[in-house]
DNA sequence: CATCGGCATTTTGCAGACAGTAGCCAGCAG
DNA sequence: CTGCTGGCTACTGTCTGCAAAATGCCGATG
């Protein structure tokens, strides 16, 4: 009897490895956003299978992935590229996530439980304190789950989807200048929370508006120097 | 120099048939949109293979892109299924159609040149042409370009692709409903090329937003009956 | 010396083959 | 009759092999 004192929980469904496309595909999504493979550089699929260790099916259905989500571009009968961020599209990209991240406030403010607003105050908390310890890395990470957890409260799992790439890719324009601006974030943070607890949906979305308007005024004051 | 006088634009390249993938994605597109293949059918990549006379592998690679835009789960060591909306699914998708619309149309009225309007008013004209000739398809079709084309006045690529694909399935979703406002729909594009033409942002965005909440508003009545 | 044509290499695109696994049915013990 | 177990089947996931397309280079030529 080998089933015999598995303690609930914990164990919910056997560590299983997941597909392999996907284990390569976050791979090379991490390569990606760490700059380990630099815009416009040329993906070789029989490389990076080989330093995966793997063949060049999976490495391909990633490329696929990858390029229907707009990390790599894929020019036919030539291969896979890593897409060029350009300054117009960055501003693009930026505009939309102000939209969708506003759209998420509102309906956070609309229906958030007091469970829900408690968490936030939880993450903002610690995100102050990561701060305060300048551990960039950690207040990065926090930021992107307080981020989240908006959105998660939003309750529109599509928006959720939607804002959930469009962020990544934000993220991996602005990364030099989001590390910057840690501190007045948590403050815009912590009215953000008061306008969801108080049910104001309009100025919760124009706060939310305003915060990630923040960005892109740092990333162009940033451009002069 | 060969590359001297090429009228921008309008060299068609050579058509080449494209790689198979994608024209196996725009197949299997076709068939989910047209009911062919019906919610919560379970693809089988052999067959699909068989029946387009083409390897498993490009089935594959559609399936996959497929996967990640929304048209089907993608269980794993199980196979494809057909996405099954569900009603709270298709709210949530109208709700961002609703937003990203809005937002196409406010920027549109920023910057729509005269250019641009006329070509609005063309379409709209033909569309009331198709509705009084009772040309249902037709007046299908001309609304989706004229609102293809309010989202390429805006000028934001990376909102047009995001609603682009949102507009697809909304209209996968809803097309029973769609085909049955055909008038009232043009007497609304109309205001809201007033709108733009007249740069007033707010107005074009709040018509935008009442248009398309239109939709919902008659799916929800239909729903009753 | 510049340019054009052809060749070789590289890399993708596609097809077929093999292994692993989930689901199902029959058979059997209780 | 019911519950379990073993094997079977069909499908997916992965790997290898082959042919076509594009690129870049090199030599030939005006």
């Amino acid at each position: 009897m080998l089933s015999q004192g598995l303690p609930q929980g914990a164990v919910p469904k056997l560590e299983r490895p997941g597909p392999l496309r996907d284990r390569v595909y976050e791979a090379l999504l991490e390569l990606i956003t760490t700059r380990a493979l630099q815009p416009g550089q040329h993906l070789v699929e029989s490389e990076l299978a080989g330093h995966l260790g793997v063949s060049r099916q999976p490495v391909r259905e990633a490329l696929q992935r990858l390029n229907t989500e707009g990390w790599v571009d894929l020019r036919p009968a030539q291969g896979a590229f890593v897409h060029e961020p350009t300054e117009e599209e960055a501003d693009q990209l930026l505009t939309v996530r102000t939209l969708l991240e506003a759209e998420a406030a509102r309906l956070a403010a609309a229906d958030a439980g007091s469970a829900g607003i408690a968490v936030l105050r939880e993450l903002c908390a610690e995100g102050e304190r990561a701060v305060d310890a300048d551990d960039v890395d950690a207040a990065v990470a926090m930021n992107a789950r307080f981020h989240a957890k908006v959105m998660e409260l939003a309750g529109n799992a599509v928006l959720a989807e939607l804002a959930a790439q469009v962020d990544r890719r934000v993220r991996w324009y602005y990364t030099p200048v989001a590390r910057q601006r840690g501190l007045t974030s948590w403050i815009e943070h912590r009215h953000l929370i008061d306008a969801i607890e108080a049910r104001d949906e309009l100025r919760a979305s124009l706060l939310m508006r305003e915060h990630t308007e923040h960005t892109r005024r740092s990333y162009h004051e940033r451009e002069k120097s």
